[in-house]
DNA sequence: CATACGTGGAG
DNA sequence: TCTCCAAGTAT
């Protein structure tokens, strides 16, 4: 969980999550849906499907934990710096870990003004951590270099005069030789990749109680949730119904996209299956990820369903699209991603 | 190998 | 609003 993502940020997916699944065996024997619902809105979805995998394969494999960073680095979500984080920390192997942190601390200590990102310069660093890492202590030297890294030595406004190896540093000994360096001049900043522009639009549908069909209360109605494919961007996950546009369109193009969609994967149709009690622009939003930015429309359909459409109630396999609808209950109390919740969000405001 | 893969906090 | 980047990995 902590992969690229802040330690604030995990706490409660993790007390969460082990809650739920208090060891390997109890998460070998989850399901990937389970899975990714206790994972929705952390981000880097695969994480949670290498480790579900990871703990099947574990299991399966009936050798117990692996230990040592070599046997820990073929287990999937496994890298270098997990592997060596757990071998250290957990099994107390001498070996060194390089994250973020790592990398900012030993560009500082060691002037080493290279680009962090490029292979050989990773090596660098790899070397480095080896070379410094306390054979007695590994575990506890790995947490205090990342600790380091993230409470004084941090990307901005580092506190050398309370830095423990500030007489040691190169780039602070540089930056007071020459005032044009900076600490924060170290690492070197990597060139970072252009996002692209995606637009998109999104309708909720909400499918209101018939009399006829539910009993009483008309306010009782449901939502129509789209599994999302197994690869790619948010694998997996359910949302909205949406459709992508492939540049800006104006409302009109959307919905008739929109429509041409829900006529094709729900046979949602206002002239045969449904009759639409409200249809309305509800907004927009950008969605930014870390490689695209992602324009969202946003409208909201509530219809009302003809026949006897009872089936759609649970969950089947549309044309190349796996669907289900849930009620007002289930969709707040559900795992959405960061996107699909704003949309919600937006919806519930009309 | 360069790139895909989320999200949110801070400045 | 924009930039930066966080306990990175797989392909």
């Amino acid at each position: 969980m902590l992969q690229q993502t802040r330690v604030q940020t995990v706490i409660d997916y993790y007390n969460r999550w082990m809650l739920k699944w208090p060891t390997l065996h109890h998460l070998a024997q989850a399901s990937l849906e389970e899975v990714n619902e206790m994972w929705a809105g952390l981000g880097y979805y695969r994480r949670a499907r290498f480790l579900l995998e990871g703990a099947r394969m574990i299991v399966a494999g009936g050798d117990g934990f692996p230990k040592i960073v070599s046997s820990l680095l073929k287990v999937p979500g496994i890298g270098d710096y997990t592997a060596g984080a757990i071998a250290s920390i957990a099994f107390k192997e001498v070996v060194p870990v390089v994250d973020g942190n790592v990398i900012r601390v030993l560009a500082r200590l060691k002037a080493i003004s290279a680009n962090p990102k490029d292979k050989v310069t990773v090596k660098k660093f790899w070397k480095l951590a080896a070379q410094l890492v306390d054979p007695h202590r590994p575990g506890d030297f790995n947490q205090s270099l990342m600790e380091l890294g993230a409470t004084l030595c941090t990307p901005l406004n580092p506190s050398c005069s309370s830095c423990p190896v500030s007489g040691e540093c190169r780039a602070l000994a540089i930056s007071k030789l020459d005032k044009l360096v900076l600490i924060t001049d170290y690492p070197a900043k990597s060139i970072k990749l252009k996002q692209r522009h995606e637009f998109s639009a999104v309708c909720v549908v909400e499918i209101s109680g018939r009399q006829d069909l539910i009993e009483g209360d008309q306010s009782n109605s449901v939502f129509l949730l789209v599994k999302r494919p197994d690869e790619g961007l948010l694998a997996g996950l359910w949302e909205f119904p949406s459709v992508m546009l492939g540049k800006e369109a104006a409302l009109t193009r959307r919905r008739k996209e929109m429509n041409c969609f829900l006529k094709k994967s729900f046979r949602l149709d206002p002239q045969r299956t449904c009759s639409i009690l409200l249809r309305e622009d509800v907004g927009e939003f950008t969605h930014i990820f870390s490689h695209i930015r992602l324009k969202v429309y946003v409208e909201l359909l509530i219809v009302h369903l003809k026949d006897d459409m009872s089936d759609l109630f649970s969950m089947r396999d549309g044309e190349n699209t796996t669907w289900k609808c849930v009620d007002r209950e289930a969709l707040s109390s559900l795992g959405l991603t960061s996107g699909v919740r704003k949309v919600y969000t937006m919806v519930q405001k009309v």
